[in-house]
This record gives structure tokens, sequence and C-alpha cells, in this order.
DNA sequence: TGTATATATGTAATCGATTACACGAAAGTA
DNA sequence: TACTTTCGTGTAATCGATTACATATATACA
């Protein structure tokens, strides 16, 4: 078992001080250059490393940055952490995942705990909107710990986010809906006291009305991101008086969900009626029957959120830089809703 | 800002010493009850919080685990690591994630970065087989960081390893195969010089041996893990002078890229052949013609790597306990493979 | 009353690195 | 030669918590 090697272990072997050795490693301009050299040399011959948690601990920096997502076993949120990681890597910094699962009480103690770990960042997708842990945050304000929002952001005061522009995203798809024919649009809607969700229905609905296509409120269906959820709201809408003939899902689990209940009732998709999801989560494209959706991005959503803390670390505490990065949606259109190519 | 309060500040509170309020907060027995109990509330009406830097300095256990993975952006890589995370959080233990990308060098890069953070174990997935960064393993194991192997794993004396039945994975894949009347099967391998791909592997062949079939070389075609890898594969099976009439895949991408070639040459799956993949990637269940797969329960993976550590890191050096976690695979027949359904 | 034994707390070293300040030696200037 | 800089290094404090050892007080026992 190799011993470990302290700058204390060279400063004796060289008959110097520990705080000379510290000196020529750090570069420090003070040290003669031979000095430098021989303890440079003396350092790699002994094998030595430098305790990062001594250095921690002086530093008050660990670095190490927390990343909150609800969960990470979804290709969405993977794909941001991928990002963020390449991007934080090369300066120096390891990446710490911590899950929310949806529960403000989960999401409140990895605030906490992060704090605690003595984080130097944290970029995070909010799960409580409630307002609930508005003291977590604001402890990690006080704390002066820079804050980044991805995806799904809260407006606090001083805190940066990377978010997609939703409403576009709403927009275009259903606009898109529009171009295909489709005279009865409904949507599934996520939690709409998550912005993300909320944005994605008042683009939706602005399409119809800039469309002069009536909006109808027993269209709107909200529905959790799940497969069965889809099947459920298809249920509904066909039993209405004027039954829809396109959905925009704001998840492409429930448009999934959506298109088997419709061919399980011999619907034909996308001749009868058209669907379109949210995420591009990678089955969307590999269907027979490929699901219209729109591409969020997040590789780059991450990485950019990785940039705007590098941006936040280093700036002193009374500069406090507010930066909302909006990222723009892309509609992948896919058999699902184009008709001239089915 | 909120001043960051010590046990100094509560000790010059109460005119006691820090020792005095380090042992009222760690429970020593030897404090009086009304010091405790003092010494708790004024902590709490202080807002005082342990640093835990200074805490990792002095115990030299940071509570920090890492975990190296090819690829964070796979549901497989993306769910171990959730039940890495899910049975490590209660424990106390943060999460570091590092990527390879499948390089040699990044996985040796991260093997020193984390010792260098003095994480307090190591839970991996390798890349290197070549032997190439022995030192770096040699390195963890000197520094009596537990290393925990799972999925693709490696032999190092002292290593425990959680992995899945690969060799009966593949058994069981081929023999259903055979058992829907498939008479010519084919393998699409992965890299061979990875155990997990060399067992599954083995263990086609040997459900055909045992089954009183011809194992062919020419049926094995190596790919990576991608679509058009699995489009070429069948590109090159049907020139064959005797083209199989199923495929088992060693990647559920291959698999699917089978799919589309055989179905693009109207080829009818399963009636005029069969097709299995492995991963149990969420799409294959979730296509019209769902992908027959093997599942290898990722999250009970990671979840029990995450155990097999635990048991490991309090143990003192002297007793070093190799164990070798295996779980069963479980197939997931589907209609791309079942007959009897189509 | 004197001594042994708990009991509770203080003192100071330790983990490993950084850094303000001090100091001696060498070099430059008048 | 005397004085001022500059250069290179040592001294010691610091980051915040833990803990072996020492010490002081209180209690028990003879």
């Amino acid at each position: 078992m190799s011993e470990k090697i302290t700058i204390y272990d060279i400063a004796e072997k060289l008959n110097i001080t520990a705080a000379t050795v510290s000196r020529a490693l750090n570069n420090n301009p003070k040290i003669k250059e031979s000095t430098r050299e021989l303890v440079i040399k003396t350092a790699a011959s002994m094998n030595y490393k430098q305790n990062k948690l001594a250095l921690a601990l002086k530093s008050g920096r660990s670095n190490n940055i927390g990343v909150i997502v609800p969960r990470i076993d979804s290709n969405f949120f993977a794909s941001v952490i991928r990002g963020i990681e390449e991007e934080l890597h090369p300066h120096g910094y390891q990446v710490i995942i911590c899950q929310t699962h949806e529960s403000a009480k989960r999401e409140n103690e990895n605030l906490y705990t992060l704090i605690d770990a003595q984080v130097d960042g944290i970029l995070m997708s909010v799960t409580d909107v409630t307002g609930e842990n508005s003291g977590a945050f604001q402890n990690v304000l006080q704390k002066n710990v820079p804050l980044i929002f991805f995806d799904r952001s809260k407006h606090i005061d001083g805190v940066s986010s990377v978010t997609i522009n939703d409403f576009k995203g709403g927009y275009i798809t259903t606009k898109h809906l529009i171009d295909e024919g489709c005279k009865c649009i409904a949507h599934l809607s996520g939690d709409q006291s998550l912005e993300i969700f909320k944005n994605r229905f008042l683009g939706y609905k602005q399409a119809l009305l800039d469309n002069g296509m009536e909006f109808k409120e027993e269209y709107v269906i909200p529905v959790k991101s799940f497969v069965d959820a889809g099947k459920d709201a298809v249920e509904i809408l066909l039993e209405l008086e004027t039954p829809p003939d396109a959905i925009f899902s704001s998840s492409d689990f429930a448009a999934l969900g959506a298109i088997q209940e419709l061919r399980s009732r011999n619907i034909i998709i996308p001749k009868d009626f058209c669907v379109a999801g949210f995420s591009n989560e990678p089955f969307t494209k590999f269907m027979e029957l490929s699901i219209t959706s729109v591409d969020q991005s997040p590789l780059e959503m991450g990485k950019m959120s990785a940039r705007v803390f590098l941006e936040q670390v280093d700036k002193t505490e009374t500069i406090k830089i507010e930066k909302k990065v909006v990222l723009a949606p892309e509609l992948h259109i896919r058999k699902s809703s184009s008709r001239c190519n089915s």
C-alpha cells in the first residue's frame, strides 16, 4: 500500500520548508528557477499527488458541481447531463448527480446536501414550483453559489436559466398540424404549474387563434408523461361530440399511447388523424410509424448551462448577471403527421 | 450573505471549547446531558452546518463515490446509475459521474481524477480491456479504494463485480429462436474483447450445438451498437449461399436496423424471419412490431453494485472479499420473434 | 479524612495545503 | 562605503473538525 506523499515529505527530503514546495508547485514567481525544477522533479519521483480535500478546505472550493434532475433515466435528462459533464470536465469539475423523482421534499433535501458538500455551483431542472422550497433556494443564493436552471425554470432574481422556447415549440407544431389540413386539434397538456408545459399550451392556443381556428377547452386533456395516459386521453377525446382529428402532445410517451389507442380503433394515421409529440425521444424516430416531435437539443442545453456556470463562477459576488438563454426548438416532422408522404 | 458558522463560533458563544462542541454534536458519551442539549440548541439557533470538507480532510473520506460509464445517455447505463444513486443516497453518499466514450485514455484519466478527489469507492463498467490501464487499476487498489465492476467486468484479483449471465442470455434467446422453428440463426456480435459480448456469443453457439444445429462462422457478423450496423449486417447475410432465417443480435440498435432492412426487402417478420435483440431498450417494447430482447435489469444491477460497495467500504483492508454477483437475464418475447401470435 | 474512580471539559496536535508577513542575503545605487 | 531594493525562503496562521491526552471537579468508598 503506497503511503500518501505530502508536500511535507518533499520538503523534508530536500531540506526546505513546505511553503517553498507549495510555491514551487504553484508557479509562484518568487521562487528560484533551480529550486522549482528540483521540487517538481522530486515531487514527480516521489509520486506526489496534491490532496484535493485539503485544497478544498483551504480554498472553500470543492471543484464539484451539483446537478439536480427529476430522474436520470430519461433520454432528455441523461443527454443534458452528458452535455454538462463534457463541457465541465476539461475545466476540472466533477459532476454530482441528484434525483428528485418530482418530490419537493427530495428537491429540498438535495439542495441542502449539495450546499453542505460545498459544491461550486448547482445546475438543475426544478420540480417544486409551489414555492415550498424557496428557503432552500435562498440559502443557495446567500451562500453565493451559482445556480442555473435548465429546461424547467423558475423566476428567481439573479438566477440564470437555459431553456428552449416552449411557446414556439407548441406554436410551430400546431401550425404544422394545421398545414397538414387538421381541423380540430387537441392538446395533451402537462403540469400547468411548470412553465415549460404552460408555454407549450400557450403556443398551441396562439397558433389556433392566429389561424382562425377555435380554441376549445374540452380539447385540452391533462396527462402525465406515460403511455397509458395517452391511451386514456384518446378515449376521452373520441367520446366528444366533435372528436378531434389531431393531437399535439406535450409528451412523447403520451403521444405514443395515443397512437396505440387510435390504431387499436382502426383509425388510420396520418390519413384520418395526425399526432405530434414533444422531446424527440429516441423511440419516436425508430417506430415504423415514426412520430413527429419537437427536439429540445438536450446536449446543447447541457453544454450551454455549463458555459453559463463557468461565466458566473469567477465573477465577484457584487456583479450578478442574470442570463436567460433560450434555445430554439426544432420540429422533426415524421410519418405520424405528414400526409404528403403517406 | 450569511456568514459561515463553525463550531468555534458556537464554543465562543457558550464559553466552552470547540472540542466540547464537537463532542456534543457527535453524541460522545462523555458529555454532560445538559451541555449536549445546550450545544445542540445553540447550534440549531445559529444555523450551524458541519463543514463536510473539513470532515473529509480529517477523516480521509469524502462521502463521494465515483461512477465511470462509457456514456450516460444510454438507457442501460442511466438506469444503472439511477439504481446506484437511489441505494447510496440514504447512506449519505453522493455520486460523481464520469464518461469514457469507450476511450482507454479517458478511462485512465477518470480513474486518476477520482482517486485524486478521494472518492470512497469506484463503481464502473470497463472500457479498456487491453490492459493498458492496469496501472490505474492497481493504483486504485493500492489506495485501498473499493472497486466494483458492473456489467462490463474484468478479471482483477480482489475486485468484485455485478454482471448478468450473458452466456445464459445468449443461450435462452437462441433456444427461443430454435423453438420458434428457425433453422439458420445468425448472430450480430459485439466487441469480442469484452466479456459480455464474448459470453453472449458463446451462449448462442452452445445453444446451437445442444440442439443439433450447425454452427457456421459466416453467420457471425461483428457489429457496432448502431442501427446502420444492423442494416449492413443483413445485407451481408442475405448474400450468403444459405441465408439465415433468424438473427440474434447482441445489440438492440443493430436488431432494429436489421428489422428495418429486412422489411425494406419485403421479408415478413416473424413469419419468414425472426429477430431478437439484447438490452431491452425502451423502444423495443414500443415498436408496433415489438422486438424480442433480453432484459439486464439495470436498476437492480445498480442497486446491487451499490450494496456490494457498502459491504466492502467498512471492512478492514486485510479482509478482501471478492464478490461476484451474477444476475439472471430475462428474455422478453415479443412480436419480432413469436410466430404463434403473428 | 484520604484516596480511588468517574465524569466532564480543556489543551493542543492533526489532516495537507496556502499565504501574509518577516527576514537574511545579494544586488544596485549614490 | 552606506543605504535601498530585490529576491528567495522560512515562520506561523489559517481553513474546520476530530481526538488523544491532560486536568479538574465531583462522587464513592474505606
